[in-house]
DNA sequence: CGCGTTTGACCGGCGC
DNA sequence: GCGCCGGTCAAACGCG
């Protein structure tokens, strides 16, 4: 019960970094990158704050694994520190490249990727099993039904019903493979203000769309990242159906998470993309064995790209951490 | 009776 | 140009 009671409040503060970053820090770019590098980031904090297997464990020793909680929070926090120093040495080599030596070529390279990222009417996926029931607070109306090729499960149309003439649509399938999996589409952005719970799961997905975006630098066709990090507890997908059409990033709750706090420093890349090949990023440990046209990132190249699309992501990641690494132990010391 | 769902028709894009 | 397929529309239907 405890248990559930420091989930509720850390989710409360992770809703708190979410909005009262956003407000004070005046985050008019990519916001929804910097709520989910909170949102994630908290995630962490709350993957090590697992509750006592038993509430009947004597109150001397929940003291005791808290504080061996706690102490592991402060080595989490000391490597979250290090990483952002080694992502302000990234962003400063980057930056100081981009300044000096960006060629006529490498400036029409960028201008495509931001004409790229502007036109693309990107989509997120999310597929998760049935009885996780993950409601996404919106309020949808369904307005048609189609039995698609391939999955003899019918997908379902919705759209956004809280706003006025609110664009965004949504698709529910069940998997082919698994019926008990449901695949969950959204396309489009909100027009309206959104609920807590509708803007975390908002964060979560535009972010890893964000993600995707600003990583992608290499190719058009097909990306990986390994990313333990800002995706602690899910794994996430991109491809593009085909050549001309949006892409589709998916975020697959389904599969299990392991060794989140472990921090990547080096990369795999391997080359041969394929007009198909899946942009994926996976939970830790990466399955480096895995498609041949995968080209993989630390989770710093990732956050060093994004950083350099957005310089103000620094201070804001920086503020970030520190707010939810304090409210954590905030949490840990008022159940002491 | 109002609102949401169902379902067949329709439309447009794409590949051959 | 034709057919396939995904997505949308809108009338019919059901439920509270």
């Amino acid at each position: 019960m405890e248990g559930k009671v420091a989930l509720k409040k850390l989710l409360e503060v992770q809703e708190k970094a979410c909005v009262s970053n956003t407000d004070a820090l005046n985050w008019t770019q990519e916001p929804s990158i910097r709520n989910t590098l909170g949102y994630t980031l908290l995630s962490l904090s709350l993957n090590n704050l697992e509750p006592p297997q038993s509430h009947e464990q004597q109150p001397l020793n929940q003291l005791a694994l808290l504080q061996i909680e706690l102490e592991e929070l402060k080595k989490e926090n000391q490597n979250l520190r290090s990483m952002f120093n080694e992502i302000t040495e990234h962003y400063a080599a980057l930056q100081s490249k981009m300044n000096n030596q960006v060629t006529p070529q490498e400036a029409k390279i960028i201008e495509d990727q931001a004409f790229e990222a502007s036109c693309k009417k990107a989509r997120v996926s999310v597929r998760a099993r049935s009885e996780l029931s993950l409601g996404d607070g919106c309020q949808w109306r369904k307005y048609g039904q189609k039995i698609s090729k391939g999955n003899p499960c019918p997908r379902a149309y919705y759209r956004c019903n809280m706003g006025t003439a609110c664009p965004v649509r949504k698709q529910v399938q069940r998997c082919a493979e698994d019926e008990s999996v449901v695949i969950t589409t959204y396309e489009g952005n909100h027009n309206h203000s959104l609920p807590p719970a509708a803007r975390s799961m908002a964060c979560t997905t535009s972010a890893a769309l964000t993600m995707f975006l600003s990583g992608s630098t290499t190719s058009s066709h097909g990306t990986t990242f390994s990313n333990s990090d800002l995706f602690s507890s899910l794994s996430a997908s991109t491809h593009y159906p085909s050549a001309s059409s949006c892409p589709t990033v998916t975020l697959d709750l389904t599969q299990p998470s392991k060794d989140y706090l472990k921090f990547p420093s080096a990369s795999a890349i391997s080359s041969n993309h394929s007009q198909t090949a899946p942009l994926s990023l996976h939970a830790y440990p990466q399955q480096s064995e895995g498609l041949p046209s995968e080209k993989n990132f630390p989770l710093v190249d990732v956050l060093s790209a994004a950083i350099t699309r957005d310089p103000s992501l620094k201070a804001v990641l920086e503020a970030t951490v520190s707010s939810i690494i304090g409210d954590a132990q905030n949490i840990l010391s008022e159940h002491q």
